[in-house]
DNA sequence: AACATCCTCTTTGGATACATAATGCCGTAT
DNA sequence: ATACGGCATTATGTATCCAAAGAGGATGTT
């Protein structure tokens, strides 16, 4: 059977946490998921702790693990970080983009304009974004920034499910608008409508506190 | 006999990673902490996990864990984050920070300038940068900044003792401008001073690369 | 009938013991 | 003399067992 490590088993519960099969408040029993994956407590718990330093995961001593919550302060303090964060990402990322990666962003702009279902929409937007980071180097900022992304993931879709799925015509402008800038190397335009991107989906989320209860 | 939780043992090691008892670099053998706090080794394993998640230490599979390092790139762009985020930090502590605290910071600028020894000098400035930050509310971006201070830790270190512990004369203007506008309720200009701050201590860090040897 | 207390059961925390993977050393062969 | 390979040692990974803390339910009392 698989020698499943603890990574493993991290790697199966972020996913699940983050397609939303895991819901946020949701406990995580240490005997469940040894049981589920044909393992003993101690790499599950090794797990949940990998877990908690992605900030996924609560652990709270002698009482239990459950994923992680984010209250609608919380929420918003967070997409004040990205728009400081991420516009200095990408402008690190833009001059080692290789062009099979620009030619996979193309496609992605339009495919997110024609996305049709909510799930696909999600996954389309969050490979557009981190693979336009994925020039800049693996270090803290990436780290930071994708445990941001991975903390949030579930209100974006709450958010998404919310608005029927109306994506704006803006966001996709604005899409638009990075991709240039980074086919033609203009890194100062690609920051500032980045961070425009982000302040944008910040305060329209900050108009729908409904998706904290 | 006290019952160590993991807790416990990665507040003492965490200590001592950040008063450089223990080196970037060095080995953590589980069995030897083990020993020293008189427990089994799941508690340890538990603690330096949490200590990862700090990103204090670094752990890899079937090999062990160590004392995390940093490159030369990786300490500029720990820089680089600060300068992003503790303005916005302090912005969202000033208007709630107490008399009290801010009685403490005026203290604080005074003794760092009459600061002697080098060990005492790293505290205070420590203790006045995050005191400042401490009305902010516990969240991810004070988490963030924690961290920075943390794994950078070491390195402010021996940048100070390259120095011959000279404190530049622009440090104190900085530390006074920032004081200045926190009892002025001056957020902006907080923001300013702090970013040229960091900005300076980046640059000049960068001029003393065989740290990193 | 309602509330408080005690007991039980569930779940997590920790320790010991065993399996497994990596490293370093030594011996041999080229 | 050097390089390669196998063996022994050491440290980490996992499982099982036992202890302790917390939650929920039942019972007794007011």
């Amino acid at each position: 059977m698989a020698p499943s490590s603890p990574s493993r088993v991290a790697q199966t519960l972020r996913e699940e946490i983050l397609d939303g099969t895991l819901a946020p408040g949701e406990r995580l029993r240490q005997e469940d998921i040894a049981l589920r994956f044909g393992a003993s407590r101690q790499p599950v718990r090794d797990a949940l702790r990998l877990l908690e330093g992605d900030g996924l995961v609560t652990m709270v001593a002698n009482a239990g693990a459950w994923v992680s919550k984010l209250s609608e302060s919380e929420c918003y303090e967070a997409y004040q970080v990205r728009e400081r964060l991420e516009p200095l990402l990408i402008s690190q990322s833009i001059p080692h983009l290789k062009p099979a990666q620009i030619a996979r962003l193309t496609e992605l702009v339009s495919e997110i304009e024609k996305s049709s279902d909510l799930e696909q929409f999600l996954r389309l937007d969050r490979e557009f974004h981190l693979l336009s980071y994925a020039g800049a180097e693996a270090g803290m900022l990436r780290e930071f920034v994708e445990r941001i992304w991975n903390t949030t993931q579930h209100y974006r879709r709450a958010f998404a499910k919310l608005n029927g799925f109306a994506t704006s015509e803006v966001t996709h402008m604005e899409h638009k608008l990075i991709l240039d800038g980074i086919i033609r190397n203009d890194s100062p335009q690609v920051e500032k409508v980045l961070e425009t991107h982000i302040r944008r989906t910040r305060i329209t989320l900050s108009e729908h506190k409904e998706i904290f209860n």
